[in-house]
Formats: C-alpha cells, structure tokens, sequence
DNA sequence: CGCTAAAGTTAACACCGTTAAGATACGAGG
DNA sequence: CCTCGTATCTTAACGGTGTTAACTTTAGCG
C-alpha cells in the first residue's frame, strides 16, 4: 500500500486514491451525471475494469464519493458554526456551500446515495451530523434561548427543508440570482426566529 | 391528423399522442430515470428511430412529458386555492401532489428541464403559474390580510423553498415519513404566518 | 391516377456499465 | 536469492443506451 506513484509501470501503486480524487474533480467540474467510468479510467491511464478492483461498481464509487464530499461539508459547516453561533450565520454557511460545490451538494443531497441500499455507511454517517445540529438547537431551548413551543426537532426540519429548497431551486436553475439568494435566506431564518420569539412571549 | 388507430398497419395514426401517454405512464411507474426509448418504441409496436418523427430528442420528448405533467400540477394546485384560499391549503395540496407522483414532481421541478436552454417554453409556461401565486399573496397584502412589512415575492420564495425542499427530502428519501410530513409543512405556514402578524401589531 | 411528402423501417455508430479470462509485477516464505 | 501466490491490471466481449443515415411504405392531394 504505497503512496507515490513515482513510475507509470503497470501497477499504478496508488490508484483508489487517485480516483477518489479525479472523481470529484471530475464531478466539480462537470457535475455528477457526467461522471463516466471509462472517462475516468482514460484520465488516470488505466483500463476501465481496474477500477473495479476497487470499488464493486459506479454506485459503490460514487458512495466513496460523497463520504468524501460530506467530509468538506462538515468542515466547512463547522467552521461557521464555531466562527458564529447565529442561525443566520450557519444559513449562510450552508448556502454558501451549496452554491460553491453546487455539484458536491448535488451528490451529498440528492437521491442517488439516499436511495441506494448499499450506501447505508453513508447515510449513518450523515444523520449523525444532523443530529448535532439538532442537539444544538435543543441546547439553546434548555437555555432559555429560544421557546420551546415548537420542538427543536421540527425547528430544525422546517429550518433544513427551507435552506434545502433554496440551494435546490438555485442550483437547479428554478428560480432566483446568485445576488438575491442569500438575502432570502436571511429573510427566512428571521422569520422563523420573528416567530419563535412572538409565539411565548 | 387522424386520432383512432383502428387498424395496426404502417403508420400507427396517432403515435405522437401515444407516446405522451406512454411516456407519462413509465415515468410514473419506475421514474424519470428510466425512461428509455428503446423501450417506450418496443412497448408500442414500433421502431425507436421513429420517435424521432414526432421528437427532436429525449429532451425533447421530456419537455413536451414536463409540459403535460405540468397540465396535472396546475390542475391539483387551482382545485385546492379555489377549495379553500388558506395558505395550509395549499401547502397540503402542493405537498399531496408530490408525494402522490413523486416522479412526476421530479420531472417538473428538476434539474433536467430547468437547465435545458431548449426548454424555454416549459419555463416560460410554468413561470406564468408562479407569478399567479405571487399576485395571490399581493392581492392579500393589498386587502390588509397580510402586513407589508415583507415583499409578497419574498413571502412567496420562502413558502415555495420551504415546501419545495420538504418534498425533495421526502421523495429523494432523505428525511421525513409519511406521516410527519405534512404536520412539518403545515408548522412551516404556520411559523411564516405567525412572524407577519406580529411583525406589524 | 400519379406524385410528393410524411411516417415508418433496418443497419450502424459511439457511448455507457459490467463481466470473464488472461497477463504482469509485487512481496513474502523457503 | 529465488520461487510462488496473489493482488493488480490487461484485452475482449456482452447487452444496454441515444442518435443518425439511407431506404421503404403509405396517405393524401392536385
């Protein structure tokens, strides 16, 4: 299991993760519907069955793919929730993300690796990082912070499914400018704020 | 431009026709994903390449699917505005539809037809709908139902991402029950409803 | 009645994911 | 050091996709 690939001689010496890394190259670039395999292999100068000596099959890949993927998301995530524990900074995080790595937002979010029986591993590891957000709301109720009229769960659902929309409609090319977008995501989360705080006043 | 195929021969005398229906039923069975043309032609008794009589391309035969899919949305939507012109309504309506043809919700409101530079008529059309929605909101303003205090567009991005992203997260199986979903969608109206009635005392 | 044009046909191309069978090179054990 | 097993990579092939070209049939109109 070496790293450095010094000479093109017919064992590669790196090559699962060279694909994990052209793979989302690819993906950023492109998107994740134009990844092909044979594209892929053509790429990294090897023959398109060697890839499966890695990964089972294409939707196997693109599992690995978006665990990769999810890992940058939690990053950045991370880093604007520690810089700013405001909702409004963590929405803009979070579309900020979306519209960036619009194809990486595609992969984590959509679908293909929420409806695959295969890509369990994935899926768990992703309700964890829900749950964190979850539980952070939940703490800012016990503080006092926030009302607890609504439960923090449903706080989160309507919070996530809004920015989920927005990145969608965005991304997908429904509705809305680059400039306007996060206004409207300011707009939504003090809504809801404007609403938690009237309901128990 | 004869409507009855009464007689198999040659010419199959309403193939375009046909092949919407078809077309509308397969997607609605297995997804937009799975539409093939090989097999929509093998399923009507004809070869692929004459679709393309009737077709430009897959593209545009999914516009012309998107556009009469399309046709149902608007149908479902203005039977529950004109039923009863709350706003839970109409999230329970908008909802009900996509969780009731998923697929279908899929083809109107996704990436495929939105991002198709072809599909200018599609957009253009469902546009129209949108704005009839948005000059829903405005007229309720205007009548004092609604404080001003928030742009009737914006009011309306918010409410449209808000249910938009529970519909994909419900039918990408990313969250949510079918049980729950709904009672999330009627709390999101509610939460929005509640922050303009105390926004302006 | 004959001709044009529309509507359908078969054959083929280039791509895709995937599998089977064979060649190669690395690394551990004698 | 040398051999041998095994992981890795190769070529060849199958069935599937959308799409195009060239040909045949049919309907309808002057």
């Amino acid at each position: 299991m070496s790293r450095a690939p010094s000479k093109p001689s017919y064992h590669h010496g790196d090559l699962r993760h060279s694909i994990i890394t052209a793979g989302l190259a690819r993906i950023r670039a492109e998107g994740v519907q134009a990844l092909s395999l044979r594209q892929l292999a053509d790429e990294l100068g090897v023959s398109t069955p060697a890839l499966y000596h890695h990964f089972r099959s294409k939707h196997a890949l693109l599992t690995s793919l978006g665990e990769a993927a999810m890992a940058e998301f939690v990053v950045v995530m991370q880093a604007a929730i520690t810089s700013d524990a405001s909702a409004e900074s963590f929405a803009l995080g979070y579309v900020g993300f979306a519209r960036r790595e619009a194809a990486l937002y595609d992969l984590i979010f959509g679908s293909l690796l929420w409806r695959d029986p295969n890509a369990e591993s994935f899926r768990t590891a992703a309700r964890a990082h829900v749950r964190i957000i979850t539980q952070h709301v939940q703490s800012m109720q016990d503080r006092g912070e926030l009302p607890a009229s609504v439960s923090a769960l449903r706080v989160v659902q309507v919070a996530w499914a809004t920015l989920h929309g927005l990145c969608r409609m965005y991304n997908d090319g429904l509705a809305f400018t680059a400039e306007t977008i996060e206004d409207i995501a300011k707009t939504a989360m003090a809504l809801i704020h404007q609403a938690l705080d009237k309901s128990s006043p």
